[in-house]
RNA sequence: GCACCGUUCGUCUAGAGGUUAGGACACCGCUCUUUCACAGCGGUAACACGGGUUCGAGUCCCGUACGGUGUACCA
């Protein structure tokens, strides 16, 4: 049997950075076994529904390279992927457990339930649906409980856990897991609404969908008995379950908008490139077993397996994103990034920008920086004319300092466009110069770097002054002694 | 509180009984150099603790500690 797989976000907001790994391992497995990765949406819970998430996460998941064999937006033949569309369909499914006593109906009120839980928690006992003394199909007969669904009185939908069994399943990633019946709340399957809760739904998708494979995050582990059940009173064979390692924060708790940028959305919006973002995240909680750290997507299909995830939770480490976003932007393609910096360049209106000037600014600044978009900035004197601001006296230091004037006018005054094609040429004339003012080379270029750049950091000055040619680079020296 | 999961350098991790415990990021130093980077070289730094099992445990078992997740008519 082939496999087939599902990513189930709910539609709740911006995509997730943890929700993007664990799309992303789903979509690895797939590949890797050539099978088949499906977008299910779980909005089961209309109170939470955001305008607009479903487009926005599929667009946030597109970006990152990981798209769906199956979903709303691609269809398929296990459609409506959409859990809402599906409704109808958990109600009969519901009714069937009723019928076969592996669930029932409870009548209790918000306030009764809430009565109930402080009742234990004062009791220093485990909060838990009391079936033996609460108002459900047991406690009040048949006779009462068919009278109650006559009037419809609101009524809830449980999971009949039986209380000695023991649970166990396997988990790819954790092995063995055992929990006791007892441990396990009667869970709410179909709400008083009529709509189901994610573990009945989710349990029926996967089935009716024939989801050989849940792979979702660790913190499912505590309710995948609840699944199991559901599996057993259908009669229905479980997938294989493996439950990911959580991204943290620093502070090692469940990764957060507190402690920096969760959403995909942000990521994209900083400039992290998408292949960067993948390589690094897909090594959040995994890893090739190799010293390979740079891996395309296709490469990650091709290595991906559970048996390499790891089991304890991964601090998302943004320092180590942003070296790996540095790599990628020294090794993609110029013209792609020189297409990808053109649009800022030309919002910023600044004066040089053809493509293939643009194309040699990045060939010489992207070695110093990791976004591409800091080579704007970075590289103004580059763009235009208009130079930032000294900080300081700097400048005002150079111009009273006679021995470094003396040697810029002998540069100013001798230069030519050959000096600035030829590097040795270029050097020739720059220690001729720095010699004319009674100055060490160093002692000349770092001066000659601020006056035409307004910076003391960039690139070597030689290629900087040939880009900016001599016609430029005199002007800015004139402006500076004037 | 209870249940479950976890624990190797600061961080991500390799390690499937015998290793000088390896790599990457970060940090520090050196080299290169007109600066900052890049690159190269080098360095600091880890098996949570206690018991077992074994000739021999980072690796297996038990316990403890610590951490995390869950404990909703959320997903």
């Amino acid at each position: 049997m082939s496999v087939r797989v599902r990513f189930a976000p709910s539609p709740t907001g911006y995509l997730h950075i943890g929700s993007l790994r664990t799309a992303l391992y789903n979509y690895l497995f797939a590949k890797h076994h050539g099978g088949v990765c499906i977008l299910r949406i779980e909005d089961t819970d209309r109170t939470r529904f955001v305008e607009g998430a479903i487009e926005e996460q599929i667009e946030s998941l597109r970006w990152a390279g990981v798209v769906f064999d199956e979903g709303p937006h691609v269809g398929g033949n296990y459609g409506p992927y959409v859990q809402s569309e599906r409704f109808p369909l958990y109600r009969e499914y519901g009714m069937k457990l009723v019928a076969s006593g592996h669930a029932y109906y409870a009548f209790d009120t918000a306030e009764e339930l809430d009565a109930m839980r402080q009742r234990q928690q004062n009791a220093g006992i485990a909060p838990k649906y009391d079936r033996a003394t609460m108002r459900n199909q047991y406690t009040v007969g048949e006779a009462e409980t068919q009278r109650l669904l006559a009037e419809q009185a609101p009524h809830v939908i449980r999971l009949k856990v039986p209380l000695t069994a023991e649970i166990r399943f396997h988990d790819e990633v954790r092995g063995d897991v055992v929990m006791h019946g007892r441990e396990i709340d009667d869970q709410i399957l179909l709400k008083s609404d009529g709509f189901p809760t994610y573990h009945l739904a989710n349990v029926v998708d996967d089935h009716l969908m024939e989801i050989t494979h849940v792979i979702r995050a660790e913190e499912w582990l505590p309710s995948t008995p609840k699944h199991v059940l559901l599996y057993e009173a259908f009669g229905w064979k479980p997938p294989v379950f493996a439950h990911l390692p959580l991204l943290l924060n620093p502070d090692r708790s469940k990764m957060s908008k507190r402690h920096g940028d969760v959403m995909v959305h942000d990521f994209r919006g900083k400039g992290y490139f998408p292949d960067a973002l993948v390589n690094f995240v897909a090594f959040c909680g995994w890893n090739p077993g190799t010293e390979q750290e740079m891996f395309t997507l296709e490469e990650l299909c091709s290595a991906f397996t559970l048996e390499r995830v790891a089991k304890a939770g991964a601090v998302f480490d943004y320092k180590k994103l942003d070296w790996m976003n540095g790599e990628y932007l020294r090794k993609k393609d110029v013209a792609e990034l020189t297409s990808a910096l053109l649009p800022a360049l030309q919002e910023r209106r600044y004066p040089y920008i053809e493509p293939d000037y643009v194309s040699s600014v990045i060939s010489l600044l992207r070695e110093r920086v990791a976004f591409l978009h800091d080579i704007t900035e970075f590289g103004d004197y580059l763009f235009g004319d208009v130079l930032q601001d000294v900080e300081g006296s700097a400048l005002a230091d150079l111009r009273a300092d006679d021995a470094f004037v003396t040697a810029l006018r002998a540069w100013r005054d001798t230069v030519t466009d050959e000096d600035l094609a030829d590097h040795d040429r270029f050097k020739g004339l720059a220690e001729g110069a720095a010699a004319a003012g009674g100055l060490k080379l160093g002692k000349f270029m770092k001066p000659l770097r601020l006056v035409i750049t307004h910076r003391d950091v960039g690139a070597d000055l030689f290629p900087t002054l040939k880009l900016i040619g001599k016609r430029r680079c005199i002007e800015r020296i004139d402006s500076f002694l004037s």
